[in-house]
DNA sequence: TTGTCTGCAAAACATTTGCATACTG
DNA sequence: CAGTATGCAAATGTTTTGCAGACAA
C-alpha cells in the first residue's frame, strides 16, 4: 500500500523521501480534506522531527505537480486532497465537514459544460465547485431542535 | 447612482453609513472583484479617514447578508463580488486577472445539476465554481514569445 | 441618551523565507 | 562529494479583536 505511495511520488518525478510518503499516505487514508495543520497534527507524533515546514513544502510540491489539488473551500486556510478525480466538494456551515460529491460521468459533463461558456481563446487547466449548506445530519439535528 | 445603493444596503437591514455605501458602491461600478486592500486602496484618498478594519467589518456585514458574494480563487486573500447573480469566475494565472463567465440561463442549469447530486437530506445554500487557466490575451502573448 | 459604528493599535494565525544541518544518490 | 531535503527561527501579510471615542436614532 504505502510502496504503492511511493512509486506513485516517484512516478510524479518528486524523490519519495519518508516525510513525503508520509504526507502523501496520511491523504490517501483519510481522504478528510485536511489542512496544513491536521496533517502536522497527525503525522507529529509518529514522527517526531516532521515540522509544519515540511508539510507546507511537501503540500505545495505535490499541489504544483498536480499529485494532490488544493481546495480553497474556507475562508481562512487551504484543505488537500489526493483524489484528482473530477468530484465537488460540499462544505456543512454547522458541523465544518467537508464531504466529496461524486459522479463521475455527469461531473465531467458540467465541466465541459462550464469550460464552454469560457470565451474565445481562453485556455481551462483547472475547475472546482464549492457547495455550502447543511448536511443531511445537521438538517435532522435542527429539525428536531425545533 | 449611489442613492440606489443607500436604499439597497438599507432594504437588507443594514444602517446605511457613509462608509458603507462608499464600499458597497466602489464594489458595484468596479466589478474587478476587489480584496480588502484594492478596496481601503481605492477609498483611503476620498475617506482619509477610513480604516481597514472598517472595510473588513462592511465586507463579512455585506457577505453574511447575502449582499455581496466572497471569492474563494486566491490562495491567501478573499475577493469580493457584488454581483449575487449566477456567473462564474475565471482566474488567469499569468496576469492574475479574474473574469466573470455569465450566461444565465445555462448556469442556473449547471447549479442545478450540481445540487442534484448531493446525498439525500442535504441542503445548498450557496454554490461557487472557479477555473484558473490562461485567458485569451495571455495565450496569445504566449503563442508569440515561442 | 443609548446603542451602534468607526478606527486605532495590538493580537492572532496561516504561510513563507533564510539559512544551517542532515540526508541521499 | 554535490545537490537536495529538512526543520528551526524569524518574517510576512491577512484578518480579527479589544476598546475608546464618534455618531445616529
Amino acid at each position: 500500500m504505502s510502496d504503492n505511495y511511493f512509486s506513485k511520488i516517484a512516478e510524479t518525478g518528486i524523490r519519495p523521501s519518508v516525510q513525503r510518503v508520509a504526507v502523501y499516505t496520511y491523504l490517501r487514508e483519510h481522504p478528510v480534506h485536511p489542512t496544513v495543520d491536521m496533517v502536522y497534527s497527525a503525522l507529529s507524533p509518529v514522527y517526531p522531527t516532521l515540522s509544519r515546514t515540511t508539510i507546507y513544502n511537501t503540500l505545495k510540491l505535490f499541489a504544483d505537480s498536480g499529485l494532490v489539488q488544493v481546495i480553497r473551500i474556507e475562508d481562512d486556510r487551504l484543505r488537500y486532497d489526493a483524489d484528482t478525480s473530477p468530484h465537488l466538494h460540499f462544505k456543512c456551515r454547522k458541523c465544518g465537514n467537508v464531504f466529496d460529491i461524486t459522479d463521475e460521468e455527469t461531473l465531467r459533463k458540467i465541466n465541459a459544460d462550464c469550460i464552454a461558456l469560457l470565451p474565445a481563446g481562453f485556455s481551462a487547466e483547472r475547475i472546482q465547485t464549492n457547495i455550502w449548506g447543511l448536511c443531511s445530519t445537521c438538517v435532522q439535528k435542527q429539525k428536531s431542535a425545533s
